[in-house]
DNA sequence: TGAAATTGCGCAATCGATTGCACGAATACT
DNA sequence: AGTATTCGTGCAATCGATTGCGCAATTTCA
């Protein structure tokens, strides 16, 4: 392996200093260089191909240009557009993303800030939080610059870019209730989420403006936000006895759970219950019978992120707002019937 | 921001030279040190909370401990379960990644390399590369250790890991053969990829095995393996005037799309034509009627890539086979109609 | 018991880039 | 013309960890 260009290279060939060739090819250089000069060592570096080295220049100068971006799971195809998102403002301005999967296990989110930590990223956007997560806040009240997208962390002052969940929440709520749905069930998130339990809030004060009847039995709290969890939760919502015509679940995957508890139970959507999810993630419009969603931006959330991000890395003591919330839109599919209000 | 404790803050609490304490914080250390004094350093080392500087180790030993993770595009479902595959055996081996998305951009790649480059990867996992590649070629010969997964770099020697194309090919056209269908489209993945190439070459065989009549406009070449380009190859197809009951598409995001030009033209499948992919990508199951296709190893190719890259790393003149060919196996749903042979 | 071998640890250079300081030369100013 | 600035560049320290070498202390062996 042929030895990698370094500046002392281009020193020895230019016949200057090392110091004078790092000077010529810093773009922003705050001495002053002969034009001459600057030109003859960048026409050498190009020539003999170099590249810095960015480990030496991180070591010394404490930046590194890599930041961490935490998610749950990258096979969960809600946050690859998150991801792209993010990275459509990192890589413009020269950084470099360390993407680590934390399955949403604390344990290995620990294990993982740590790693993150010792590469020397520059900030951390954590699209997976919990809602209280100590080992974040202590991360951040070092002085690391810290986002959370998707979800927030709560009691403390990380900036986070989220979702108009109560308004969407209502929003698909209002628009159950227009299709003349009166006995609507949830399928809430986990509790431990901010998802979770901003949605829950929100579908429980909607239901009361809109004078809804809402049993106990009606809502079921999920543990996780997966198929596997919205099948359990269906079933349990079948087997209680409580009467609804619809069922709004706090995400998609929920609802697809939904879809197949419901089939399982030989019930069809939306001829016998209406099914409604959140986030919008790919492949729904290509699912049978279409699930009405309420479609968040993945990409923006990705994008604000990283550019409050990048805002707090170039100045530590710039105020963000606490929280930046992206509006969300309804989109409607198949899986909603209009019913005639009994 | 509190400054990390360095081996300098540990000499001097344990009052030691600050190489000794990187002897004795060295797991696999050459020189013999005093139990008690490994002992007594080791626990101060924890009490302070020392993380290693991964730049500074990176710098002296050339040794970053990461490596770069190239693929096409996260949002692509094909690609999430590679990269869990690959990290379930560096992760553990201590090894951090760093994934780019190429966007199958030849320019984008030559920056991503330099990227991975400048941050002194220890090796490289492609999983998009072109079946020509002299940038990706030039750096393993310099003496990165590079592997290729589910595509492969022609005329070089830069191990691959891929699925049996051929087989996976050959058993999905019997497979109609044996249904029946004797008139069978293919629309073709992109030439310049080996996917595409070997694909097309395993049909043309198999075809010729079987007896089948192949005109040149059953064949239509897409130019890029995504649902548009399925859509537009199956126009094609259906403009074309030649008479067929089945397309085997080349990968599973082309038969979406055929499914959605059939759909268009007011054809169904299976009842009009039968329809196959490959691959097997996530939700596939979900969309009606149902893609018969031909299930690879996604997370086992990303697994056996990084068990091959931790081998090159670890020994830089261990030989690896050339190609690691991977089983794949034919997965029936309802996108295939058993016909009778006219 | 004395020389030889071994053990345990410190010293200092090193990886590559950055940057405060200093110094000589060129320019400006009075 | 002589001094004061400014300019262009070199010098050397520094970031944090690693490692070859060497030295003193201890152990081994004849």
């Amino acid at each position: 392996m042929n030895r990698p260009v370094t500046l002392k290279d281009i020193a020895r060939e230019t016949g200057v200093h090392v110091s004078t060739v790092s000077r010529a090819l810093d773009p922003n250089a705050r001495t002053s260089l002969t034009r001459e000069v600057v030109e003859r060592i960048r026409t050498t570096a190009e020539r003999m191909g170099y590249r810095p080295n960015r480990l030496a220049s991180g070591l010394r100068t404490k930046r590194t240009m890599s930041i961490g971006l935490m998610i749950p799971d990258i096979e969960n195809t809600l946050f690859p557009p998150i991801v792209r998102g993010a990275e459509s403002v990192l890589e413009p301005a020269g950084y470099t993303s360390i993407i680590v999967n934390t399955d949403s296990d604390r344990k290995r989110e620990t294990k993982l800030v740590d790693v993150l930590l010792e590469r020397g990223v520059d900030g951390i956007i954590h699209a997976a939080p919990y809602r209280s997560d100590p080992r974040m806040v202590e991360v951040a009240r070092r002085g690391l610059p810290m986002v959370t997208v998707n979800r927030q962390i709560e009691n403390c002052d990380i900036p986070a870019v989220v979702n108009d969940d109560p308004g969407g929440i209502a929003m698909m709520l209002r628009y159950l209730h227009e299709k003349g749905h009166r006995r609507i069930a949830h399928i809430a998130g986990p509790k431990n989420l901010s998802t979770g339990r901003t949605r829950i809030e929100a579908f429980r004060a909607t239901a009361q403006e809109l004078h809804l009847d809402l049993p106990d039995e009606a809502l079921v709290v999920s543990d996780y936000f997966d198929e596997q969890e919205g099948r359990r939760c269906t079933l349990q919502l079948l087997d209680s006895g409580t009467g609804f015509t619809a069922i709004l679940c706090a995400n998609d995957r929920l609802a697809l759970g939904a879809f197949d508890a419901l089939r399982r139970r030989g019930l069809s959507c939306p001829e016998d219950v209406s099914v409604t999810g959140y986030n919008g993630i790919p492949f729904l419009d290509l699912i049978p019978p279409g699930l009405t969603t309420i479609q968040i931006p993945q990409f923006d959330i990705g994008r604000i992120g990283a550019e409050l991000l990048i805002k707090m890395m170039a100045d530590p003591d710039v105020t963000i707002p606490r929280t930046t919330i992206l509006p969300v839109k309804l989109v409607e599919r198949g899986s909603v019937k209009r019913i005639d209000p009994a």
